[in-house]
DNA sequence: GGGTAATTATTGTCAGACAAACCGACAATA
DNA sequence: TATTGTCGGTTTGTCTGACAATAATTACCC
């Protein structure tokens, strides 16, 4: 029998701070929006010095756990994508992934999003997905489609009602549709067939054919790599 | 016309601080590994209290940008994957996701792994895959078999080098697996359709075949389903 | 030179302080 | 009545300075 010799961690007074919020956080006890106490008087509680509460509340800070409205004002954050999504995006940008991976993931996550969106859509959704398709119709400028390309994507994985689609696919789509700019250029007629394939998306959802809808979204992403393709770009790195 | 009022956000110190240290490393001035001045020069060097640069190296130590091997040595870190796992799990726990959500996803990762991994694996990968199969037959034991079953999925994933992949899909197996741990009592039989789901895909993936692995990986996750299905959780909040 | 002891530097924590800003409430104004 | 101005009490962001513990570095010895 040998001694088992498990890392036993520190116990750093803010870390312990930070740890006890958050379990009371993730436990419920604490629920998104509740108001948590000033510096000082979290500082007695734990008895510590604030500058201690402090370096706690940064880290549930950075963790997206609580924020601060207005800075006098601390409370428990709603679980946010966006700040995940940067997360994300940063350990991608870090660890140089490729187009190809990018796309390969998209090319998965972009139809199961239109194919749940023709089940789970409603009216007004699709008409706000409508108006945003007139809008990029008449865009002008490539920044400018990138930017409603994207956003006509999200508003389909919103239309899916699935939580888990959404986190997954927002930071690998931002990556991928601006990794796309630098490519676009060399795309001369995406424009047209981009058009085509989001109106074909679009009626496959509003008419609730989800293969339809699944089908045209995985098309739409092939087209994309042709474009990678053209621009060589498969292999190298987005960011 | 109507007044635009973007949010503006005040610069604290602290967080110019960390902001301008994570640019450096998203810029790759800093690379992972490299060491980082003592408090007090940080603090001399952006002309601020010792305090001020503790905060802002607590938010980049929360956001996995540096870290500490030992108390006294800061470095910039490597992007892991774990720390945003645990992110991406937390934040699926307080958005309370369900069953069916992840199970949606997974229905397309895990298959996507396995038509990538057919392509991409070496054979070394393939011997372990095989090492994990045998134990996981020979497994008793729910919580063991689930453990294992996770395991077998992470290394599919890995086998298809698609960092973007690994990274989308690693919170969404883990719950869906973790979750899975209550269900699995009412699954009788549902050990030997995995021993047999997981012996085909291993054998597709030995035989490069990418679209039989694919297929067997999805008919494996819909088995899943057939067990949370039984259970009547598909509903259901996982956590 | 390799291992050990002493020294130094750095960290985690503390106490206390101050200006700026915010918050809530009240008064004034239209 | 519904804004807008004002005021005092809080709370925050930042600072100064300090101290014990301990990791890192140096000096030392064999």
């Amino acid at each position: 029998m040998t001694l088992q010799g498990r890392q036993l961690k520190v116990n750093y007074a803010y870390l312990q701070i930070a740890e006890e919020i958050e379990t009371q956080i993730l436990d419920g006890k604490l629920k998104p929006g509740d108001r948590l106490p000033g510096e000082v008087e979290l500082a007695q509680m734990f008895g510590v010095t604030r500058s201690t509460v402090r370096e706690g509340l940064r880290q549930l800070e950075a963790d997206g756990l609580v924020h601060r409205p207005t800075p006098r004002r601390l409370e428990v954050a709603e679980p946010q994508t966006d700040k995940l999504t940067t997360r994300s995006s940063r350990a991608m940008t870090m660890m140089k992934v490729s187009f190809r991976d990018l796309w390969q993931v998209a090319m998965v996550t972009e139809p199961l999003a239109a194919e749940l969106a023709a089940q789970y859509r409603t009216d007004e959704e699709l008409d706000d997905l409508s108006t945003l398709h007139d809008r990029l119709c008449r865009a002008r400028g490539i920044a400018e489609m990138i930017e409603l390309d994207m956003q006509f994507h999200s508003a389909i994985a919103e239309m899916s009602k699935n939580q888990v689609l959404i986190l997954a696919r927002d930071p690998i789509t931002r990556m991928l549709f601006s990794g796309f700019q630098r490519v676009a250029p060399a795309a001369p007629n995406a424009a047209r067939r981009q058009a085509e394939a989001h109106g074909a998306v679009l009626d496959h959802i509003a008419a609730g054919d989800a293969e339809g809808a699944r089908d045209w979204a995985r098309r739409h992403i092939e087209d994309f790599r042709r474009a990678i393709d053209l621009a060589g770009l498969m292999e190298d790195t987005p960011f």
